[in-house]
DNA sequence: TAATCTAGGACTTGTGAGGTCGTATATGAG
DNA sequence: CTCATATACGACCTCACAAGTCCTAGATTA
């Protein structure tokens, strides 16, 4: 459980090929490469232009590229981007009432590892997806820095 | 998304009743008091209770309890006797190869992140569920993105 | 012995992820 | 100019699985 959707799976493997290639690349050829059924690679790679993540070129010799560097691009972005907001309960904000859970008892509990899931993705860059080097910081157990909220 | 399912929800509920009454509960009690359908909350308690997170009182009068004190049972353990190992990837364990994605890219990196999310999980326990202290502000074992979380 | 509870297998159902298809449109090459 | 190759995107299919129900058996107490 907690698994992501294979659509955040497969973004997150465009991203990091992308982020190794040079110049740009077209979803067949991403697709073909890790054997992913093309039309749904393609599906993901609109769905990352559309969120600004990746610029597209349209016609023959096509492709995506990554809108800005590798180091600026979070893997929380990549899955957001995709899946939609991170959230661990079903309530999907904070202000949310769930219906039956408005006597929930582990609502905010729960929302706090919520924070901390959402700050570990949002740490990680998409550069680091690309070269596996562990990001110097990235050795503490979870030491997350207040203050990171995206927004 | 990364959404835990309902039954690790309801687990999670239950464990925190648990935690904060005293004597044992019953299934029905339970399910009532958080608007749970009382068959599916029975089954995530007997569940609980084979793993040996809860034990069991048969027969009328009977129930649940803590089987540790609830300072000794992880939010990890809870959702993994409900839903299994909590892992990110389609990837089960880490000596698997997941057939179509022999070439991943993204394998290594998204074991950190798991292995992340998995010690977050570990680390907040039952307890703090059930009294919601922020343990992070009082005591900060681990620092959590505490700002003001307002929407 | 009746009421209340856990134990657990078998079953039904609803939903959404995963995947497909069709069509429109942009672009470069020959 | 036209063809091959791209992206763009809505509509659709389908099938596994979460969520929930039903049923029966066995334990315990009053």
């Amino acid at each position: 459980m907690l698994r992501l959707s294979k659509k955040a799976d497969y973004a997150l493997m465009a991203m990091a090929h992308l982020a190794l290639k040079p110049g740009s690349a077209s979803a067949r050829e991403i697709a073909e490469k890790y054997e992913i059924p093309t039309e749904l690679m393609a599906k993901v790679l609109q769905r990352l232009a559309r969120h600004g993540l990746l610029t597209s070129q349209q016609g023959a010799r096509g492709g995506y590229t990554l809108a800005r560097t590798a180091t600026g691009i979070s893997v929380a972005d990549v899955i957001q981007a995709i899946d939609g907001p991170v959230s661990v309960t079903a309530c999907s904000t904070h202000g949310d009432r769930c219906g039956q859970f408005a006597k929930c008892n582990v609502r905010d509990p729960l929302w706090r590892i919520s924070d901390i899931i959402v700050s570990a993705l949002s740490k990680t860059m998409v550069s680091e997806l690309a070269n596996d080097v562990p990001a110097a910081v990235e050795r503490a157990p979870i030491q997350i820095a207040a203050a990171p909220v995206r927004a």
